[in-house]
This record gives structure tokens, sequence and C-alpha cells, in this order.
DNA sequence: TCTTGTTGATAGGAATTGGCTATCGTCAAA
DNA sequence: TTTGACGATAGCCAATTCCTATCAACAAGA
């Protein structure tokens, strides 16, 4: 059985005429003849009794018409779904964002999101970057805004930004006078650095490894403090129990608090980490990838680079 | 786009692997690869998502899925309504009979068919001979049970029985004494006959042609009268209004009625009029026609001569 | 870093199918 | 008896479908 065949013993149910049938399906009228013979064979039943100049349907045969041509009906819906769905910006995207990006970027970007593509309805999902790597690969989200390094086979990435660290203290602190920060005075500071398995955790590390080792120090005197998140970080930072390093995201612009906070950046060539638009090398939607590009050329962050 | 095409597709949504997919369809999987890839092509979209190691369906991709299987659901309702529409004693037949036949047949006839073909509803017509003609062309009618003389391009007839003729008079008639009657009485008779329109009028007008002139005949004396069914005729005989011929099945075995009338065969060679069983050429239902000669072979009527 | 196994894609050729034109057979109407 | 209409059949060609063999990508493990 093909649509096909389908297709003719509808036609001929509703000419009652292999002539015109045939020509009402666009082929010769033995072709006709022999495909509906051919799913009558198949059926093991006659549909169509042929009189001579008078076609009529059996009553099995008519049966059958009708559910050949619900048969159509349910075909016709899925070029219907092809044809509305091939937007590639009409279906949900899910995109995953780390937790200290998420809170500063997607105020800016889910409204030029909308405006790059008002028809795409936008999922998000906050999480750490070994869980979006997680929920990456295995379908669950499509799109992850994360910092570098982050390297997992099948995901390709794209630079977004860079973004600066800032040291952020206590209003009164001693470096308040200072314009710029060097890296190496932390080491003599009481740090406070997000808990372990938050990416960020590792970059500042990274720039600074001296801190790992005194947090694990006795002395008492250069020791880290742990705060759960960026906002919990201020403010243990404003309450005077050390100072620390954060995006500059998450403490300029609309976020900055100099009632509470004295932000200074580090001095060049300041620390800075990448961030970056990952997808899975076969997801199928380039238009989304690109409507995220355009959403992220649209936005005017202050303190980030853009590349 | 192809019913192949799309038992591929809810296969590899299943499976969620290609290979799998290609064995439970019963092909390789190249084919089944290609054949994705056709579709996907010809729907302009991508329904799957290839990573290595893992198949995912894309949020369009499901809904198409989805749909084809509804598709799919619905083709086999087809091959189902074919299943067990192909036994041909399932599905209704219609049968006209005509007007001097169905009261006396039909009692007999229909608790047979229903002994040979228990499952085979019945749709009974009963009418005259050249409205029944008309249906039985236009496909409104199976079959019909009528009397010769028929003869209509497209149908075939196949003889059932010879039915006699009999003459029926009122209690007293001077024709009671005789055990069989010539059929040259009848002129000098006041004979009763259906209306203008029904075949048995013109049967027994065949018989005895001089009937048909003392009807127009004003001498008052051997005129004929007319009555609208045999039942009329039969108390128009018993009342005295005259004499008639009507078929025996109609006045003998369970019809007859000795407290009405006196009911006495023609003399050999009897007149008869052969009834038989009309189909369309094209009527492509033989276990119908099968069905009803069965039928026929377990009546066992008085007074008619099976053939 | 190199190999290896897995998996889907591609190439090329054989078999099948679907379509065409030409012609036939049937049947009813003239 | 002839004719015209109509569906069935035959024979051929092209397009499709399916196969085997092979490739390419890639992740996992040595």
């Amino acid at each position: 059985m093909t649509l096909t065949e389908l297709r003719y013993i509808v036609a001929v149910a509703r000419e009652r005429h292999f002539g015109h049938a045939a020509e009402a399906c666009f082929v010769s009228q033995p072709t006709l003849s022999v495909a509906v013979k051919k799913l009558e064979d198949e059926l093991g039943i006659t549909l169509f009794e042929r009189n001579s100049g008078d076609i009529t349907v059996t009553p099995i045969g008519q049966r059958i018409v009708e559910q050949a041509q619900r048969v159509l009906e349910e075909t016709a819906v899925i070029k219907q779904i092809a044809a509305h769905g091939k937007d590639q910006l009409a279906s949900p995207v899910r995109l995953g964002v780390i937790f200290t990006i998420g809170p500063y970027l997607l105020p800016d970007l889910i409204p030029a999101l909308r405006n790059v593509a008002p028809q795409m309805p936008l999922l998000i999902e906050e999480n750490y970057t070994s869980r979006l790597a997680e929920l990456l690969k295995q379908g669950d989200i499509d799109l992850a805004i994360l910092a570098l390094p982050f390297d997992e086979p099948g995901i390709v990435v794209e630079p977004l930004y860079d973004e600066p660290f800032r040291v952020i203290m206590p209003l009164g602190h001693p470096w308040e006078k200072q314009q710029q920060i060097e890296p190496e005075l932390l080491v003599d500071e009481n740090v406070l650095l997000l808990c372990t398995g938050n990416c960020f955790r590792d970059q500042v590390l990274q720039v600074c490894p001296a801190l790992n080792r005194s947090a694990f120090s006795s002395d008492g005197h250069h020791s880290t403090l742990e705060g759960s998140s960026l906002t919990t970080i201020r403010y243990m930072v404003a309450s005077g129990s050390g100072v620390s390093v954060v995006p500059a995201t998450s403490v300029e612009g609309k976020w900055a608090d100099e009632r509470l906070l004295v932000t200074r950046p580090f001095s060049e060539p300041s620390p800075t980490r990448q961030v970056v638009l990952a997808w899975r090398k076969s997801y199928p939607r380039p238009a989304v990838i690109e409507a995220v590009r355009d959403a992220f050329a649209q936005l005017d962050l202050p303190s980030i680079t853009a590349i």
C-alpha cells in the first residue's frame, strides 16, 4: 500500500470514472488502472465495480476510500507541520547559563533575543558548568553560555566576550585609594571565594594560585572564606569579612552599589575570563546560533570586551 | 513522502539508533539513512540530530514523528477494514423483489438466508420489475428476484424456479367441480387483473391475450376489473367480483384459504412464469449469489418447480 | 598520541517499481 | 452490425529502492 495508491482510489471514488480520475491525478489511465488493481489485490477485496460506462464503489470500498481520505489528510498535516516548523526560530530553545553569568547577563540578553527572534520561546537553565555540559551533551539544553576553559567532545564553542575580573572590598578598605590592584596583594588578604564546583572559583584560583595554598593554611591570618553565590560574596565583603575577586559584570553597570562596596580593577593586564556560547556540533538550527550572536551584538554591557 | 519513509522515521525515533531502526524495519542501515535524509530534504527540516553515538529527535521532528505514527495507524485501519470486509457475506446486501413474489417468498427465504449467511444484513426493496431494473443498474440494489421476461444490458439472470399460474374463484363458482381449468374458458368470465405496471398482469395477458380485448369491450358482460395487489384481488374474488389468475405461491401452502376461495390449476401444460435471480454482471460478490442459491435449495415451497 | 570500535554517510550497481504508449476486449447504443 | 467509450493488458523505459562495500567522524582506551 502506498500513499499514491490511496490518492488514486480517492480520485476514482470521487470521479466515478477511471479516465477522469487519472487526469485529476496527472497520470495516464493505465497507470491508475494498474495501481488500483494492485491495491485491490493487496487488500484482497474489490473496491470498485466496473460496469461498462459506470463505476460504483462497493460498500467495503466506500469505507476504505473514506479511511484512505483520512490517511491523506493526516499526511497533509505532516507537510503542514514541516512547512510551519521550517522557521528555526519558531520552536523553543533551551538555553543554559552558568550561575555567575546568568543573573547579570540575562536581564539584558533576553529582551535582546526577543527583539531578534520574537517568536522564539526561551527556556533558561542556570547551573554549574559541569552540569550544563551534561545537559548539553544529552540534548536537554540546546545552547549554553559559560566561561572557558571548556572542552567537551561533540561540543563547539564560540567566544562571546572577555570579561575582566574585579576586586571588591568593603568601604574604607586600605586599597580604596588605589585605582588598580596588583594580583599579588591578594595573598596577604582574607579573600572570599565561591564554593567548590563553581567554575569561577577555579578561574580565580588559576589567576592567583597562591590563594589555594592560603585557604589550607592554619595560621588563621591569611585565610579565605567561601560563599555560595556572588550575591552572598558581595554581602560578606560589604560586611567586612574580607575582599573578593568577582566578574566585572556582577559589580558594574546596574549592579554597582557604591554605598556598600568599593570596586577596583586589577592592574593591567587584568585577569579575565572568556565567555563563550556552546552548542552540540550536531545542533541543527544554525539560525538560532545566529540569533544569539545578533542579540549579543545589540548588547552594550559596560566592562566587557566584545570579540 | 512515502509510508515506508514514515515507518523509518518512527523506528528511528523509537530506537534512537539508525542501525537498530534499520534492523527493526528489515532493511539495511544505508537504506534507512538515505530514506530518512530524503524525507528530511523533502520536508526541508532536520528530524534527527545525529550526534556521534546518540540520536536525538528535534522538537519539530518529534511532532512530525507523532503525526507519522498517526498516519501509520490510520493505514493500519485500512488493512483492518479490508481484512474484516474480505468476508463477502459480512456487509449488507440489498435485495429487490417484485410485489407478486415478495410477500409469499420472503417469509421463507429470509430465514433460509439467515441460515446460510448469518452475518449478512439484508435490505429488502419491494417494487415493480421496471423500478427494480433501474435500481439494479444504478447500483442501489445488488440482487433482484423477479419474473421473466427480463432482459437488461449489464444484468445477468439465473433461473430459480418455475411458478405455475392458478385460477381462483369464489366459493360455489360453477368451475368448482372442475379439477383443471382450460385457459380458453377465461374469456367468458369476469377476470380480475392487477393494475397496469405490474409484470404479473402482462404475464397473464400473454397467456390469455383475449382478456386484453375483453377489458376494453363495452358490452358490460365480459369485462375485467383491476386490483392493486394480489391480496386485493383475493378479496375481490372471494366477494364474488369475478375470477382471477394468480401465481401459485400466493394461494397455496400457508397462503391457501379454502374458507374464502377455490383454487384450481390450469389444464396441462399449465401456464407458468419463470422466477429468476438477477444481478449486475459486475457485481463483485459471487459468494452472495452463491448464498442465495443455497438458500433457495433449502426451501421446500409447494407448487413450484425448482430448476 | 595513536589505535580501535562504533556509527552514520556515501558510492555504485542490481532489482524493483511506477509510469508511459500502444493496443486489446467488452459492452451498449446507434 | 458497426461504432464509440472505457477499462484492462502488454511491453518498454526511467526512476526509485535497496543492497554491499567503503568512507568519515569521533570517542574511548592503550
